[in-house]
DNA sequence: TTGCAAAGTTAGGGGAGACTAACTATATTA
DNA sequence: TAATATAGTTAGTCTCCCCTAACTTTGCAA
């Protein structure tokens, strides 16, 4: 369910509106998951559903969903700008661990984010510390 | 599947064999589901198994397994020895997240881990200063 | 305005994975 | 060795989430 959430709050912040097709496109699954899950978010009270109508959050599903993106975003700029890892294996990794981690390892996580980027205005640039280090890993291993 | 797999290797190598008992226990299971899981293993040829008998691993079982125990081990040191996280949270945050993060994320966290091993050993403990930014943060935000 | 394509829904199913309750096998011990 | 406790299994369900196929609704175009 966090991933519909995800996906509506997305399409709606893009194009105002979020159609079941495209949610079903974004997260790759059937319309007819969708048209479940939409039922289930309703009942939920976290979305807005009519049937054949365009689909709009709650205020609590908007809050729920920003809570979403918020840990995927952490995790997701862990990944690229600390690890270096690409960005399309970070995005899927993201959105699957999302769910799995706890508040206190999100927590975390963020602070780590904040610590390296203030580390690299204070002259050591840990992600590129770190870029160099994989590289010598690398060379060696050769 | 995972879990079980990785307290089948937990338990043998602690006891010698893995009784249905103890593999409910360590995953937080009913008995009934082990031996759902068993039969699911055994299948997959990754364990040896008949009723009323000790589990063993197979051959493919236990190099499965291994990897799993690793993947596990190395969230596990990066949530405890970087992040600074309690071992618990930690333990069951990599329990639960070993499943999705594939092989580029693990490789990359454990070279960081590596890193920040190297970096302690050269000045910089990492995992000291990154925690006394949490104190620090902490300091203000009160 | 009719007619067709696209979007959405419904019905029916399936596979994981977990559970409880009840039953069977094994082990212990008197 | 017989009684009982413990371990393991079976049967039956449940929940979650996904799927396909077929049917409705909607919107666009001729």
């Amino acid at each position: 369910m966090e991933d519909y959430l995800e996906a509506i709050l997305n399409l709606s912040s893009e194009s105002s509106f979020a159609r079941s097709k495209d949610i079903a496109k974004s997260i790759g699954v059937s319309r007819a998951s969708v048209t479940g899950a939409l039922r289930v978010l309703k009942k939920k009270g976290l979305a807005n559903y009519k049937p054949y109508d365009y689909v709009t959050l709650t205020e609590s599903g908007r809050s729920a969903a920003a809570g979403i993106a918020r840990k995927h975003n952490i995790l997701k700029s862990f990944f690229i700008d600390v690890l270096g890892v690409e960005a399309d294996v970070a995005q899927q990794a993201a959105c699957k661990a999302e769910h799995e981690l706890g508040p206190e390892i999100i927590a975390k996580l963020l602070r780590f984010i904040e610590f390296v980027t203030q580390s690299s205005k204070n002259g050591y640039d840990l992600a590129d510390e770190f870029q160099k280090f994989c590289k010598r890993v690398n060379r060696k291993s050769r």
